[in-house]
DNA sequence: CTGAAAGCGCTTACAG
DNA sequence: CTGAAAGCGCTTACAG
């Protein structure tokens, strides 16, 4: 049986006050007499009185959700582990205030428009988390067209009256090329994602200024597209140069767990023939063998700061840009050393005409 | 600019009527002069009017929205590709029909009924897609209580007066077997997911047949939990045997991969040394080397056709239960005829004894 | 501090 | 076929 729920006529009459008491009390307004505000707390409880989502929505014009637009092919958005725990993350920080995340998912950048234009047609939302920035991303002015308001995950290219929620990919990319070049690595690629997309961007350009920092020349950088398939496709690429590279940075751990499959279908050992490193590492990467070194970044941590700095920006407060802990590298099995062999070879042939 | 949003009143004064007949001819109510009913449409288009949900909501006691609760440790979700694409489904069948997914991420079961309860409490769904059915499933009985319609994704075990929508998981099993037999292998093995969870149940019966059927005894069934890391270890047990397997069925992609991690680690070749086969295969199994063995189903279209069901459901009609493509075996490079080693030699004696 | 009233934007009997 | 009115369950000026 479902019974009727309680209305906040029903704590009303039970508390012997007027509607807009309770609605007071209940809101926290100023004003209200202790013993009142008492009475119609107890009420409310005995009644088990919750206030109505629908009604409160329909006066005070607000959703109390968040949206969350995902725009990828879903055949490739599974291989990706970033938004599983990013989700987690918001919904860690939803749940305590009664908040709800409402999700889509859409192919492409048309559907992907269309998308937010209905969130707002509908009021589903009362602001969205913007997350794969692009390059002069056309969500940013189509948001502010329709009045949605957001915060963005990294600082968008243009201009942004949108707070950003940044977490900076650098420091993790450096470290594994500082480690790469510890291990005596002078030949080290990078497959990057998509240049169109700003993290890819902001991850291949660390690369180059680590290798640049080292004395070394960047002109290995493919570009592929966080893909498996994509990633594949580079590091043959790479590895039919007639100087392959010795090592090789990727900018995900789905295209670094690809590529290594690939070294080792053309009989290359990884570690010792090519060392792989990944970026965003989830546990796919920790249980393969050998085990992925990558680039870790605290993802829920992530999810849970942008829904709290939106949630903010809703309440009408002032929200700063916020900066979370970088990325760091782990390092596993997939690499090593390099051995010496024709490719390092031509390399140290190489480096002496630079 | 944000313009003010035209309401009803205002295509009711542009179309010269009432509310009333607005809101009938919207709605399709039959009873509308057609003269009125065109003149309406037209006003309502040139004011760009769509109806407010939350004003209908209100009215109509309805959310026009689908809740989907994931239950799972975010880690281990993200190895999992089921979800992804479960959700392009989902979200396929809802967007033409301008409803939305609310969508909930919990780490246990207790949080589980707690976000049913929340989104009852706070009206946020019409009804829920159930997945992950469990034995003697608590939620079934909850949301009876909580008064809530849902779909299962397949029967669940104890009575459900909720419609399931079924995609039969033995056929690809099966076929993994008796690919696995015509191979020449013997001592076949499975790694299961949680006992506790009904395809994970399913699986196991099947194998179990599947190995009956060939007169192989099914005696290598080692129970795990769907992780990458419970296969790690269900295959160290497995491969520590005294007379190992020839081949394992894994209930999931990510335990077969990391299975063939823990081979590989051991220096087994696969396939010459173990064969390995998946299940409900994603992309990172195809890139992988040697490339994944698995059994595929059409989880996108599990999720439109849930969503589906589950919006005949509230709209109350009558929804029988559905069956979908059944799962199928996808044969690539993990599977291959087992070298005749000390293993196979060990079960040719048992098989005479038997 | 408290209550009566209006209003949010719809839907739905009820008359006519 | 159509309109006036009430109601969904809240919030929010406005009086007092």
């Amino acid at each position: 049986m479902v019974k009727q729920r309680a209305t906040i006529d029903d704590v009303a009459r039970a508390a012997g006050v007027s509607k807009s008491l309770v609605s007071f009390a209940l809101n926290g307004k100023p004003g209200v007499a202790p013993q009142s505000r008492d009475r119609i707390l107890r009420a409310a409880g005995e009644l088990g009185w919750v206030p109505s989502v629908r009604a409160r929505s329909l006066t005070t014009a607000r959703a109390y959700a968040l949206g969350l637009v995902i725009a990828r092919d879903p055949a490739v958005i599974s291989e990706d582990s970033f938004f599983p725990a990013f989700i987690a993350g918001i919904e860690a920080a939803l749940a305590p205030v009664g908040q709800a995340l409402v999700l889509s998912m859409v192919p492409d950048e048309r559907a992907e428009h269309e998308t937010y234009r209905q969130l707002v047609a509908h009021d589903r939302v009362d602001g969205v988390i913007l997350t794969d920035l692009r390059e002069s991303d056309s969500r940013v002015p189509l948001l502010r067209e329709l009045g949605l308001l957001a915060v963005t995950l990294g600082h968008p290219q243009q201009h942004s009256e949108f707070p950003a929620v940044s977490v900076d990919d650098a420091p993790g990319i450096r470290a594994a090329v500082d480690h790469l070049v510890d291990l005596g690595h002078r030949r080290i690629a990078h497959v990057a994602g998509s240049s169109g997309m700003l993290h890819a961007a902001r991850r291949s350009m660390a690369f180059s200024e680590a290798l640049t920092l080292h004395g070394l020349r960047p002109d290995l950088v493919v570009e592929a597209d966080f893909t498996a398939q994509g990633g594949a496709k580079a590091t043959r690429d790479l590895l039919a140069l007639e100087h392959p590279p010795t090592a090789i940075v990727y900018a995900n751990d789905p295209m670094a767990l690809a590529g290594m499959g690939v070294a080792q279908r053309l009989g290359l050992r990884v570690p010792e023939d090519l060392s792989v490193t990944g970026f965003d590492g989830g546990e796919a990467g920790r249980h393969n063998f050998p085990a992925l070194t990558t680039v870790v970044t605290s993802v829920q941590e992530w999810g849970g700061a942008s829904a709290r700095a939106l949630l903010s920006l809703i309440a009408g407060l002032d929200v700063a840009d916020s900066e979370l802990d970088p990325a760091r590298l782990v390092v596993r099995e997939s690499t090593a050393s390099p051995v010496q062999h024709r490719a390092s070879r031509a390399l140290s042939a190489e480096k002496s005409i630079a």
